[in-house]
DNA sequence: TTGCCAATGTTAACGGTGTCAACACAAATT
DNA sequence: AATTTGTGTTGACACCGTTAACATTGGCAA
């Protein structure tokens, strides 16, 4: 993504994107806010369709189906522009409230005694780190090579994810 | 990184380059290739220093400790640059070995009966989807929210996965 | 030894990119 | 009516990837 280039799709001349932002690096932290915030409201709905039970594995089938649908946002929300969070205070918030959804997801199991008691954040790194690596690992045309579809292995992990925490208790 | 600094780096005009490596893409996918063989060998080692039943748990150790003491070059050996594989087939080749050894571990694992059956290739993908997010996720400083060490995290990660995929059978 | 040639490096240039300063101008505010 | 604010434009600078044309060096063949 180039500076210059939106600046031409949006039909303007190419110093104009400075009125609007400080930075090339501002446009991308914009770009990856609203992608953040579709996100959530994809993991929100997710978890709100679900009856209980099913919130973690629905969390997890929005989170990578959003990853799929949206590979050039996804890149640039967890890519190395926004990676350092020097000057990023606001998109920090609103990239840990994904991390915070994961948890409730979490949470919730925990309350129904589906999984085992456990630090609830350390349990939705884990599961928000294989959620991360899929998507990646998908995005990278480097699931080819194992037979499964991305549905199948998306539901596989969700499984050994959940059976391992339950095996906590 | 960029061509015209490793140039600079290297006591040598900017062009000196195009004379070793066709393409600044050429050059990335050396670096990457380098990388892996240095990821290929830790992996090695991790997994004849282990006695048995721990290799896949040392092996995920081995891979989270290089991605933290080389994050530059584990950036670019997953990062957008050697994502696309066209006309990379010898890095493919090595990253794919990378997948093959998490593969054995889990391989032995089944052989000793600690998991459960099922396709190795698929539970290897989802092992590595776990410790790849992992890696990027403490490269990125996200992990400082955690309470937990990285080292913890690893520790928390490997064993649900194990419990997870030992609820196989 | 002499001559060729492959390997490597240099110079100079092209287009593209992020960024900034100076200027212009309409809308809103005072 | 005067001024400020927001937005856009022009023009420039330094950097980057890339290429073409030109040197220089070493080893190998005759």
């Amino acid at each position: 993504m180039t500076l210059r280039g939106v600046a031409r799709a949006a039909g303007v001349t190419q110093s104009a994107p400075y009125r609007h932002f400080a930075d090339r690096r501002a446009l991308v932290a914009a770009v990856a806010e609203e992608g953040f915030r579709m996100l959530q409201t994809a993991m929100l709905e997710a978890v709100q369709k679900a009856d209980g039970r099913l919130g973690l594995k629905q969390i997890a089938i929005a989170y990578v189906q959003f990853g799929h649908e949206h590979p050039a946002e996804y890149r640039i929300m967890f890519g190395p522009e926004v990676a350092r969070h020097d000057e990023l205070p606001d998109l920090r918030e609103t990239s840990s409230a994904v991390l915070g959804f994961v948890q409730v997801g979490i949470e919730r199991l925990q309350a129904e005694g589906l999984i085992g008691p456990g630090d609830p954040a350390a349990m939705a790194a884990t599961t928000w780190s294989m959620l991360h690596g899929l998507v990646m690992l998908s995005l990278d045309g480097q699931t080819a090579d194992v037979g499964l579809s991305l549905g199948q292995l998306v539901n596989e992990t969700t499984r050994i994810m959940m059976f391992g925490m339950a095996a906590r208790a």
